[in-house]
DNA sequence: TATAAATGTTAGGCTTACCTAACAAATAAT
DNA sequence: ATTATTTGTTAGGTAAGCCTAACATTTATA
């Protein structure tokens, strides 16, 4: 049994990890950061989630989740999403509140709540920021996901999801009127300051580079 | 904001009060009993939650809640009502599994939440315990109460809510055919041994005085 | 009323999860 | 290659919640 604050530790060490998919696997800073802790703390539960083997690392190396350790992350994920499902499809939560009440709810522990929840939502794919919800064995469904950033002048996509939960950035997004499913098009990519125009509906708007990169799309 | 451990200390102390109307409110020893923790630990509390205001006492004295404290311990049993509600409801939990995961659920924070909730499961007024709700103000309806022990001889009643929410308790009224509006009927009552012999649905069970006070009817 | 039993309290310890300040190692820049 | 910077670690401290063992007070009983 973890404790929750365990859980998120390995959930911040399996999102950042998954952020940067080639090289290396975050770092204590940078964990530390993440869950707005100093780097001290972090160091500290690192060997007791090493005791428990939970994650491996050496002093100065890397830090990787075990197999034991992903799963559990994995878990917390799903849980995550499918209570955000919840909260939005049932509940009638807005797109942007629904992070916050979810990261309290992911940590209840009951096999059988999570799967009955599932059931109850119909066994949906995707959370409403468009990620996928990992299925009662740990499975994620990761398509390569094309960014806003990615798409060629003068075509055309839908967003079909979100980089970044925050609430700044939610309402950001709202503001523009985009939602999931949103058709948008490209209109002109200005190669001075790296901004897009897009057409969404019938109103054209400029976004920068980094807002296009936390837009996934088809 | 509380912590769980001081919500769990409030809301028993509200409901040992409860327990016995009259006299005395609850004490140290009781309490940590209650709460599976030994005395001193309570005792450590309790300092706790009068320096929050939350409890009023003094050394070796009376222990009662404040008005805060009642209205957080309330705002706690509410939440955990509801909750069991949605389990056996919408999830189809069983009568004696819905406890153990809203022990967890009771404290999750968000206004939000709660409201929608209720919303959601159409105002129930009684958890499937026959327990009331409180209300978003913290008014709890509360009939007086009869119980099965109560019921005179060669009558008959309906089983409204159980006293007791420990799975030992509610496995045995399952196993006696009973369930919430289940009627029955008190065939004879025993002056010897304070058993009392009851007709449920065409059987017929002898149960003793513990069980039948545990029972509420009308 | 004196004493036994039950109840309540204090003192001192432990673990988890956080912190700051000081130090060590690895990486980047000159 | 040497220094500066960033990153990671250790040492020592704090608060919440729990514990045991010893002590104080209240209540019950002889």
């Amino acid at each position: 049994m973890l404790t929750q604050t365990e859980e998120n530790y390995l959930k911040a060490l399996f999102q950042l990890a998954a952020t940067r998919p080639g090289d290396r696997d975050a770092g204590t800073n940078e964990l530390a950061q993440h869950l707005e802790v100093k780097p001290a703390s972090v160091n500290e539960m690192l060997k007791r989630l090493k005791e428990k083997g939970l994650v491996s690392y050496e002093r100065y190396g890397r830090i990787t989740l075990t197999a034991r350790g992903r799963q559990s992350a994995v878990g917390v994920i799903r849980k995550h999403r499918l209570w955000e499902t919840f909260l939005y499809e049932k509940l009638k939560f807005t797109w942007d509140e629904v992070h916050e009440v979810a990261e309290q709810l992911e940590h209840i522990q009951s096999a059988k709540l999570v799967d009955r929840l599932e059931e109850f939502l119909g066994h949906p794919q995707y959370d409403p920021h468009g990620d996928p919800i990992p299925d009662a064995k740990g499975v994620i469904k990761q398509e390569v996901r094309l960014t806003l950033a990615e798409v060629e002048e003068g075509r055309s996509c839908r967003m079909i999801a979100v980089k970044d939960n925050s609430m700044p950035f939610l309402q950001q997004v709202m503001r523009l009127g985009l939602a999931l499913k949103s058709r948008i098009r490209v209109i002109r990519r200005n190669a001075f300051d790296s901004t897009i125009e897009i057409e969404v509906g019938k109103k054209s708007h400029t976004v920068s580079q980094k807002f296009a990169e936390h837009i996934f799309v088809v």
